[in-house]
DNA sequence: TAGATTGTTAATCGATTAACAATC
DNA sequence: TAGATTGTTAATCGATTAACAATC
């Protein structure tokens, strides 16, 4: 990747991703900057400023070949480099994301899972084993994993991080409502859902 | 509400609030604002911006009381308005959101779940019972529901929404990854975690 | 007092929008 | 050709950072 472009940038590509992915179901071949303009509330000439960060071009009077952009922005976007997790906390919201197969279409393949109740080890969930958390920094280096989508409740969550500390794991994903203290060889996307909720009811109250 | 907060700044309350419970579980009673922007990673003179946008102040070569500052956060993102919900879709992420007791604690009461798969209609999950989808509009009204939680998979979310165009039904908090098309009269969140991975992942490659 | 921290203004930086020539 | 759309530059807008006086 030659330039780093901006976070904001990549985030509508995903989205723009979404859309094109809705324009191969409808059969339609060709795709306008104003057309994902309407459709996400902002303005058109973003739409293709955002698109020139690719390597695909549009066609004056009739837009954006959409098999092709959708194409460049997977390609932009990283789909084609897979990359391995585990998920730690195999409760309700990290068994509801070992079940969820669309991962794989993106690239994320989950590997296996952990917990630290007894009566969890050992299960089989979607075809992924439930581990002892403490077999986490072994099997990591074994099969290669980095990234860590990190489901335990928000209490524990610091201390599954501190654990973690000299193993591979360099990413973590995290759904816990905790605000992790990493170092600096750690990097964490907050999923934050609780926030994420406070926010969307704060931007429609009155 | 008086003013507008800007979504970002909002975005950084909640961020500020889990700190704040932090601090609380630690019996801190204090709190600056570098110690806050140092577990962000932002700057200082930031945070205290953001909470000029509240009723607190704090207090020169001590900084902010957390408990103070807590409320004075909780207030301005409408803890203080619980609101109910419908769940859309009872699969797994739609069933280990309706686990998630956390909800109730951010003013959040899920009453009740939908789904089109006769097998599901009728069960019980952490006291809510599944219903069909059909029922929706009719329960909404008796139960006073402006807002669902969408968990139902991408293809089928178009139609959900179509379906509930003359319901009740105003906020949708979009857990698929599907780009909605909505009239004027409903706000849509968008949650996107396949998205939010991808973002995620090219953050962090190289 | 000296030192630390807030609150706020001014300066900088970056992102969005507007405008329009070039093109098919 | 006339009309629609891109690609790109310039103008605007908003958000972040720096700086510092006021305060305890």
């Amino acid at each position: 990747m030659e330039k780093k472009i901006p976070d904001k940038v990549i985030h509508r590509l995903t989205l723009y991703h979404s859309i094109l992915l809705e324009c191969i179901k409808n059969s339609e071949e060709t795709v306008t900057s104003s057309f994902i303009a309407n459709l996400l509330k902002i303005d058109d000439s973003q739409v293709r400023k955002d698109i020139a960060n690719l390597y695909s071009s549009g066609k004056c009077r009739v837009g954006y070949a959409v098999e092709d952009l959708k194409t460049s922005i997977e390609k932009t976007l990283g789909f084609t480099k897979p990359k391995n997790a585990f998920i730690v906390g195999a409760g309700n919201l990290g068994m509801a994301l070992a079940k969820y197969d669309n991962f794989a279409n993106y690239g994320l393949k989950v590997l296996a899972l952990f917990d630290n109740d007894p009566l969890k080890i050992g299960n089989i969930i979607n075809q992924r084993e439930v581990f002892h958390v403490s077999k986490l920094p072994e099997l990591a280096k074994e099969l290669n994993v980095e990234m860590i989508i990190l489901t335990v409740p928000g209490p524990y969550a610091q201390e599954v991080v501190d654990f973690l500390k000299n193993s591979q794991i360099k990413y973590i994903w995290n759904f816990s409502p905790a605000v992790l203290k990493v170092g600096e060889d750690i990097e964490v996307w907050n999923e934050n859902l609780m926030g994420n909720f406070l926010q969307f009811s704060y931007k429609f109250s009155n």
